[in-house]
Order: structure tokens, then C-alpha cells, then sequence
DNA sequence: GTCATCAATAAGTCTGACTTTTTGTCTCCG
DNA sequence: CGGAGACAAAAAGTCAGACTTATTGATGAC
């Protein structure tokens, strides 16, 4: 959330994006800025500038003579932050939850891989820290605390791979593990194997021991896909 | 290249972003901008979309009687296809080219263990085409050719996979082979055992066999890796 | 030294007029 | 009947200027 609603523009987005990314206009559909901006009641400069930022996420183009035409969904930008944002809470949310957990799984290894052959002093304290709030708070309700913890060590671990691209997806896995604990699984205590795979792979990255850190990595994603019923069998 | 400098204020954008992307105002630093819309001879409200523009993608902050602020490059949307392309056209473009491809040798493997699983019985014989064809070209300075269809065939395995992000990066693994033979290795014919290797992974999709693909794969992007001097021992 | 007040500043917003490009149509001629 | 060119309408694009609003740094009172 970085801020949302900045601006009369920021608020048109809030209402538009949810409405495109949801699919409610089709690919090809065409939106007119005056009719937009009388919608919304606000100038055309500040619609001019929220298409503009639609655009720039290829949801939309803008053509003379034509006007704002949606782009079919095989063009949008789903690495935009807001785009996910947006999409996670419309109405193909366990597709895109479904999408990003097998991006975790390609990532997510190599990442832990990266990270134990780079990671800092300092990063390797705070990841063993992250993992033992996990087992604090694995027991006993509670899942705030254990969500808490749980994002923070993913993010160091992409942080410690020392890829800008990994380091990126920080925010994504943020989503995707604060979507699962809040909607679908995980209603009782967390599962106790995951948290001892945390461990074990914050001992390996601290070792230095890159291969079993991607392996033990690999089990965590494995076990993510698994509670979405995706299967490689 | 969807469709550059489309307006005054994409031109705008082809000056100012490549500035940014370089570094060559470091974070914090402030724009106005009415100064901007000086520098450049636009008006203020096409300046305005410009740096909406640049906002949407995490480049700089616009705030009251302030300006408009750089942020720092750790919080630059690194997805964003124009942010690529402009930061593959500066001056870390080594950097940014290994760190891409850290992701593709990632990402391509599972995308391919998941199009052997997914691929239509069109998809594999579109592979198969691009396979042949990276053969048919893969000797006697065909390097243009061999380019287009190395590219064409990684497209396909992402957009087979079934999985809409995998899909999203095809224009990213385009990008990064373009920029490797036009710039730095391949001065001569490309690596036989590469070829090869393309050969059998259409062949283990077309068969289903989705680890082969994986394995196969993984091989590809290992030697991509050491092109770039990025090792794993 | 701390807190409230205030003025300067730069972004934000609105309006209205004008320009430019594109496209559909309508004619005119073959 | 069909194609080429001219024309008019439509919508985005651009600009200029006036006004509003939030923020911040400085000033001054306590």
C-alpha cells in the first residue's frame, strides 16, 4: 500500500483500474475521456493524466479520432504492483493467486541458492531471526504474528540474492502469503513441516551451503502449490 | 517496440526516462515541474502525464510544494517493459543484462516442465518449426535468422505454459537475446551443442515428458549463465 | 526551548479555446 | 458496379491562464 488516492486522479484509478483488470469492459471495448470525465466529475487534464497512467500499465491505448480503446488481457503489464493489486481483489483472484505462487516456485529457489552464496552477516541474523518468530508464534492462533515473520524472511531472501529483479518480488510474495492466510487455507495453526523447512534453510543460507539451500526452498514451494491444488505429478 | 513517441509527451518521456533510468540524478534530487515543461517546450499538462507517467512507474514521486523527487533505484518498478528497455539502452546495461538473465534461468526451466503438461497440439508444432529453423540457420553468418527463431521458440515455451506471467516475460527473454548477439558474444556461428539442445526440448514437449523439458532447459539457461561469466559452482 | 501562526511555494485543478489526426462517407469518374 | 479522391465530423492532443490547496520553513510569542 504506498499511497493510495493521491490526487482527484489517484481516485479515478482506484475506481477504473479495479473495473478493467476485473474484465467488465471487453478487449476492443471503446471509452470516451469527455464521457469519463463527466463520470467521475472531475476535469479532463486529471482524466487525460489517469489514462495516461492506464496506458503506460498497457491496459489501454489511447488513438485520435478513436478513443480510449481496453486492451485484451494478454497485453496488461501483470508485473505492475497496481495491476496485481487490483486484480487480487476482483473477481479472478485464485487464478492470479494461482499465477503467482508457481512464479514463487521458479523464483523462490534459485533466490535461496543466490542468497547463501551472497548474503551478508547481517542479512543471515535477521533471516535466522525471521525464522525463529515463525516457530515463536507457530503455535496457538497465532497467525498474525506467524504472517508477520513469515513475510519478512521471504523478503530478505530475495533481498539477499542480490538480483534487483528477485529482490522486486518481495512485495508479490507479500500478497500472495497475506492473501492465504487471510481468505482460503490456514485456519488452525500453520503447518509444522513448513516452519522446520524455514529453519533449516535460514541454517543453510548462514552455512553457505547453496544447493541445499535451493532444495529446501523447493520443498516450501512445493508445499505452496500443493495447498492450491496444483500438481506435478 | 509497441509504439514510441506517440504524442508530446512520449517524446518527453524517450529524454527524461533514459535520464532517470541512467542515474543521472541521484535519489532525492528534485524536479519542477514548470521547469521541466521550460526544458522541453511543452505545456504544463503534457508535462503533468509525463511525470504521472514516471510516477506509475516508481521513478519519482511527485509531492506538494516540494516537486517532483527521484526515488531510489530499489524502488523502481524493474518490470516495466520501458523501464527495461531504457535501462538496456544506458549505461548499466551489463548489469541490468545478467540480472535478466539470473530470471530467465529461473523462470524457463519451469515454464517448460509446465508447457510439456499444457502445450496445445499447435504450440508443439510451432516449436518444433522453431526448432528446426534455429538448425536451417545455425550455420554460415545466418545470425539474423537464427536470432529470430531462438526468440520465437522461447516465446512459445512461456506462452505455452499455460502460466500468464511466464507468458508476460517473453518480450524480457527477446530483449535479452537481441541485446547478446547484436552486442557482446556471437560473433561467430552460434553453439551446436545449444541447437541441439533446443532440438530435444520441442521434442520432450511434444512427448509430454514435462521433467526432461525442465532438465533440458535448465541446461540452456546454465549456458546463457556462463556466456555471461555468472558461475555456480 | 517549544509551540503556534503565517506566508511563500509548487503541485493540483479547472476552464475554454484551438489544433491535429484519423476515419467514415460521399461523391465523381472509370 | 467499383475504386479513388475529396470532405466533414469526431475525438484526442495541446496550450495558456487563473485559481485552489496542501506543505513546509520561518517567524514570533510564550
Amino acid at each position: 500500500m504506498t499511497t493510495p488516492g493521491r490526487g482527484l486522479h489517484g481516485h479515478v484509478l482506484d475506481t477504473l483500474g479495479p473495473e478493467i483488470t476485473a474484465g467488465e469492459y471487453p478487449p476492443g471495448s471503446v471509452l470516451r475521456t469527455d464521457e469519463l470525465a463527466q463520470r467521475f466529475d472531475v476535469s479532463r487534464s486529471v482524466m487525460r493524466e489517469a489514462v495516461r497512467v492506464l496506458e503506460s500499465m498497457y491496459l489501454v491505448e489511447s488513438r485520435r479520432r478513436v478513443g480510449v480503446t481496453v486492451r485484451p488481457k494478454s497485453e496488461w503489464n501483470v508485473y505492475d504492483p497496481q495491476v496485481i493489486r487490483w486484480r487480487l481483489a476482483g473477481a479472478d483472484r485464485p487464478r492470479q493467486l494461482r499465477s503467482l505462487t508457481v512464479l514463487r516456485s521458479a523464483v523462490e529457489p534459485i533466490a535461496a541458492g543466490l542468497a547463501a552464496r551472497h548474503a551478508t552477516a547481517e542479512q543471515c541474523a535477521e533471516l535466522t531471526e525471521c525464522a525463529l518468530g515463525m516457530v515463536a508464534h507457530s503455535r496457538g492462533h497465532k497467525l498474525e504474528g506467524y504472517l508477520l515473520h513469515d513475510v519478512a524472511f521471504h523478503r530478505v531472501v530475495l533481498e539477499a540474492s542480490g538480483n534487483e529483479m528477485f529482490a522486486r518480488l518481495g512485495d508479490v510474495v507479500a500478497e500472495v502469503l497475506t492473501g492465504r492466510t487471510q481468505h482460503d487455507v490456514m485456519f488452525e495453526d500453520p503447518d509444522p513441516a513448513a516452519v522446520t523447512l524455514h529453519v533449516q534453510v535460514a541454517e543453510a543460507v548462514r552455512a553457505g551451503d547453496a544447493a541445499r539451500a535451493e532444495a529446501l526452498t523447493r520443498e516450501i514451494t512445493v508445499g505452496a502449490l500443493q495447498e492450491l491444488d496444483i500438481l506435478a505429478p
